[in-house]
DNA sequence: GTTAACGGTGCAACCGGTTGTACAACCGCG
DNA sequence: CGCGGTTGTACAACCGGTTGCACCGTTAAC
């Protein structure tokens, strides 16, 4: 025989017990003010007694609160996670909601079917919040959202989306990444720069470009800008075209940590030192970054910290708070490779 | 100003606009048999109008199930989904959650305080089930498990634990895939075969091995072992290591695809050629396997299947089946590397 | 023509908490 | 002694669904 199963002690149970009724129990059991101290201890030692603790369901239907918030992602949970970049982010809201009695739920939507399954835990109100991790314009789900009213953050930027005055956003200004590395660049007397980048019509891409350019105008030509994914592999692959092209440089600036050690290693192949010879500049500051030789100077875009930005402002919006915009900033790491 | 948050349409409105009760409204969106035709047709229509959803919270509290499940690991996220064998186990899970109406949550427990988390949980009755991806001998949250009567679905062979008739298992046969892989060593006429394993404390690995011996006997010498990581940089290395020994061998036998990956390369550096002169049998079958030059024969473990297998499980839990255990048979992929 | 059977519906209770409000007991004060 | 004010507690309604059971009007059987 299996152990029968105890069904779990209800609220009367407690106040039975404790000699008192219901709703005292609950006030005591929630420290609420009205209640005498003496009270309070009867009621609590009664609770411990018969093992309390208040039911998930019932509670959220009172209080209205699942106390259950959405992480929203549209890419596949493979490459979400073979990305440390979102698995520090995810990371960052996870800990931050560990801090309070809230549970992230990670909701993928990548195929039809998955947001269509979504939208259905949106109309039935599963969830007190939704995180948009990779939010995008004319997505479906966000209409859905502000139609239901149910308070989102977006985390990155998403220019003139027609929910400014609904959502929250958080995002790092990409753009002053962009300035910081190039003006490292730039102070280290680098004149002929190349730029290894993610893909094109990747938003930060496009913005730490525009970061890159306003520092160095035509010491960044446009024919040395290129574009490829964002691992070691491509920026390898990356590195060597533009050896083949044999035009001179001494500055390389990279979309991602990866994309650098890629770089590096194509030029100490090539016979070239970092950073005598060349000087390269990362993105992100992972955990490679530090672990590269020569140790990689990049600029750290603080994701765990966004993460918990992204928490708390649920967290704020659940209670009524305005939506808001925050911004998060880029911080140069100096290392040896420039 | 933000637009007003419409408040969800409940029940009553329904049943209101349609003219019956409360009740009848219920049963008809339910499609009970003690409705008829035409009321049914009524009921939806009014839903269909007012746009009702039935809210979770309530419907939670009414059924007495929250219809998520839990989906418990041990492993930091990030460690967990960069081992494409998890992240495709989970793909499983998540899949065949959903097709039915129920929700996959992550739920970690590395830290203590994610393990007091987690417990708070179980006992606030928040899951319907839990399924734990990598349980282990001694787990306290297993204990709360088993107190408190939570459907539960162990993924790996645990052997010997006391909750053999409280809880599911499912596993992969890994001694069989161990037969299999040796098997085919043996046919091809391999006779001094060395193993490259992962962590000697894994207990898929002592199986793996266990179904080697079987077949090989003394043709698998104890010296000829080595335990190691999971990784292509882990198999290069020990393969190194084998080859300063300059011992004579023709068959590797790895303990996952990536480290015959790895095992691979530093054979070709050696001078040797797979499978001319030397025979690799991997283990997995992931996508690495299909790519290494010559294409890797190796053993495949149907993760995605287990993955349904746990879900399907837990869902009968819930409705009331006794707990079973089922295991997975692995299955040889013929490539080039033997 | 009475009655049993049956299909269809509504009432009310229930799931397990929270909370507005009424009320009783007690205090000090005039 | 009667009053208003405070403090502590209980009653009952509520959150939004589901469900046991009683009841109604038919129809068919005797």
């Amino acid at each position: 025989m299996t152990q029968p199963v105890r069904t779990a002690p209800t609220l009367a149970e407690v106040a039975a017990a404790a000699g008192v009724s219901r709703s005292t129990a609950s006030r005591a059991l929630n420290d609420s003010p009205r209640i005498s101290e003496e009270t309070k201890r009867r009621v609590r030692a009664a609770a411990k007694e018969v093992n309390f603790v208040p039911n998930a369901r019932g509670r959220a239907l009172a209080v209205g609160r699942t106390e259950i918030i959405a992480v929203l992602v549209t890419e596949p949970l493979s490459e979400l996670f073979s990305d440390p970049t979102y698995s520090e982010f995810l990371s960052g809201i996870t800990e931050e909601l560990s801090e309070s009695s809230y549970l992230p739920v990670i909701l993928q939507a990548s195929s039809t079917h998955e947001r269509n399954r979504a939208r259905e835990h949106f109309e039935r109100r599963s969830f007190d919040a939704v995180i948009d991790v990779s939010p995008y314009k004319g997505s479906e789900l966000l209409e859905v959202l502000r139609e239901l009213g149910v308070p989102t953050v977006l985390c990155g930027q998403l220019e003139g989306h027609p929910y400014r005055d609904v959502f929250s956003t958080v995002y790092s200004d990409d753009e002053e990444g962009g300035h910081f590395a190039a003006l490292a660049m730039k102070d280290r007397g680098r004149k002929d720069i190349v730029a290894v980048l993610g893909p094109q019509d990747n938003p930060a891409v496009v913005d730490r470009l525009r970061g890159y350019r306003a520092v160095l105008g035509e010491d960044l030509p446009d024919a040395n800008v290129i574009y490829t994914g964002w691992n070691s592999g491509d920026g390898y692959q990356a590195m060597h075209q533009i050896l083949a092209r044999e035009i001179a440089f001494d500055g390389v600036l990279c979309g991602s940590d990866r994309i650098a050690a890629g770089v590096i290693t194509a030029l100490n192949e090539a016979g070239l030192s970092v950073p005598a010879d060349v000087s390269v500049v990362g993105f992100d500051d992972h955990e490679i970054a530090a672990r590269c030789v020569p140790a990689l100077t990049t600029v750290r875009q603080p994701l765990r910290e966004e993460g918990h930005m992204a928490a708390n402002i649920a967290l704020d919006m659940i209670k009524g708070a305005e939506p808001t915009t925050s911004v998060m900033h880029m911080q140069l790491i100096q290392r040896d490779s420039l």
